[in-house]
DNA sequence: TAAAATATTGAATAGTTATTCATTGTTTGA
DNA sequence: TCAAACAATGAATAACTATTCAATATTTTA
């Protein structure tokens, strides 16, 4: 890494005074409702500027990501410890994760900013309708758990907790499926989702 | 549920072909890249007839979701067994899911759909390298995962799986964080996830 | 069958915003 | 000190597209 001249590094500077700024304003509308003219605002520079250290909107913004990314990759290669045991290194490399996200709302919201889509208040009703059918599903999951609990099949435990991770790992795989090559049937994902959840990945379980 | 008239029958029908096409349309490019122009071409109605039947282009998404949620909400509701144990039952709900997904992969895209956000090729170089680093992010996970197979203490299995479904929990308890009250730090979540990936949910282990 | 009611059409409007570039301001080096 | 070189500016441009509405077509009704 060579010294950098008072030049480069005052640019440098600025170039991350923009991201800081862009990571923000998509934070808080999404790309789409993202204007270039609020991250020059935020940034306090003028709208021209932006396009000196960036080609356009779009490029800005996988750069944001990109750096931010790479940020949350060397942070677990440092930290999670290397001669422990397995289980504890799993542990470590999620609290590694959570505390980055804590840290970096920002960036996390960026992330799933765009699930909400919409944000006008205009159509509030019809959003707050397709919250509550959401929580309708999310319930019928928990419902379900609770009664493993009656039964006395199920650890006692918090049930959205539960459901929550269950739901987690069905969207997760959903997602892959859709975005990868989609030949095997998703269902054959099914079993193994489900006996993971009962019976942890443990051997002697 | 009162008989319609032909009238109102032919009404349904129509608007049917236009959620159906918004559906089709949504999900190949997302929300804010699809125009009406494009969902009237594909429904094959006139651009003002659109409007006839919605309000404007945020209320035909949201409708199209919702009664998308409800089909899905009726099929769990009836299709998943009444008398039958909580392990099966929720098989049986994981399964109703997916094969519920596998038939409409539309609508599943336009949920996830805006997590690809842009999908112009200019930045493709871009993109990739986005891509890149999170499956370096799997791949640290999945590489633990094997250390775990090594070590004995994990049942052999498909670590690629596993760490998906890792990956799955994290992602949901971090996104319920952030959009919820985010009271509580998230990394109190941490052991939670470690120990139903490890131990599963089940009594006795 | 013809007037009235209903439905469809898509060109024109109006508003938005990414990007450019001529101008203005600042720094550097001789 | 001054003229290149470098950097910042934001009004103007050039798209793009949601929405409207007067005109046209179709269906109903008497």
């Amino acid at each position: 890494m060579k010294k950098l001249s008072r030049k480069e590094r005052e640019y440098r500077t600025r170039r991350e005074e923009i991201l800081k700024a862009a990571e923000s304003v998509f934070a808080q509308k999404g790309f789409h409702n993202s204007t270039v003219a609020e991250i020059a605002k935020e940034s306090e520079f003028a709208i021209g500027t932006i396009y000196q250290f960036f080609k356009n909107k779009e490029e800005l913004y996988y750069i944001m990501m990109i750096e931010k990314f790479d940020l949350l990759y060397s942070t677990l290669l440092t930290g999670v410890g290397k001669n422990i045991k397995c289980s504890e290194k799993l542990l470590c490399l999620v609290e590694i994760v959570f505390a980055f996200i804590e840290g970096n709302v920002d960036f996390f919201k960026v992330f799933t900013w765009e699930l909400n889509v919409l944000n006008s208040n205009m159509n509030n009703r019809l959003k707050d309708q397709l919250v509550a059918k959401h929580f309708a599903y999310i319930k019928l999951i928990s419902d379900t758990i609770k009664e493993g609990f009656q039964e006395g099949v199920l650890k006692k435990g918090n049930a959205d907790d539960l459901s929550t991770a269950l739901v987690g790992m069905m969207n997760i795989f959903s997602f892959n499926w859709i975005y990868n090559q989609r030949q095997d049937s998703l269902k054959t994902k099914a079993p193994i989702i489900v006996n993971l959840f009962l019976n942890g990945a443990i051997r002697g379980n």
